[in-house]
DNA sequence: GCCAACGTTGGC
DNA sequence: GCCAACGTTGGC
């Protein structure tokens, strides 16, 4: 059972799209080392803290969890979409996804300024400068951390 | 919109 | 295989 924090822009996907929609799949995915963590470490039943980047504030929104194993993007197969990837092809797929579903949705966003002045969170992946990958790993501590900070204003 | 910190591409 | 140029991410 692994941890995880897995970014979207909002205005792209949020996570009161995840709520209306309970679950969804993790397209568009094109960096290798990213790739790498759904096929390599993400297992059925692994939580996910939902962190919405470049936004207002950017910050943990929620959580869900990985309810399929990787299996390829189809996007990347699809000329008419942004994801489209001609070096691509059925028999070798590059780009993976894998399947969430909504478990909550915090009532406020744990900002990153907040992530950032809580001391047990210093070394977190996305604490650090200039770290931009869509899917970090988050230790155990730093999930009991942020629920913890999250319980008293986490709905549902 | 700026720009730092990456990742990727491609010439050589 | 090096590395400069370019593209992207994402905080601010």
């Amino acid at each position: 059972m692994n941890y995880w924090l897995m970014k979207s822009e909002p205005e792209v996907y949020s996570i009161h799209d995840l709520e209306k929609d309970q679950a969804a799949m993790w397209e568009g995915c094109r960096n290798y080392q990213v790739r790498n963590f759904m096929r390599d470490q993400m297992k059925i039943g692994d939580q996910a803290f939902f962190y919405h980047s470049n936004a207002n504030p950017s910050g943990i929104s929620g959580i869900m969890q990985i309810v399929s194993e990787a299996y390829p993007d189809p996007t990347q197969f699809q000329e008419d979409s942004e994801y489209y990837d001609n070096k691509s092809s059925l028999d070798h797929p590059k780009w993976l996804v894998v399947d969430v579903k909504h478990v909550s949705t915090f009532q406020q966003i744990l900002s990153l300024k907040y992530l950032k002045s809580i001391d047990n969170l210093k070394d977190m992946q996305v604490n650090r400068k200039g770290q931009r990958l869509s899917i970090t790993p988050v230790t155990t501590d730093e999930w009991n951390t942020i629920l913890k900070l999250s319980s008293h204003i986490t709905n549902n």
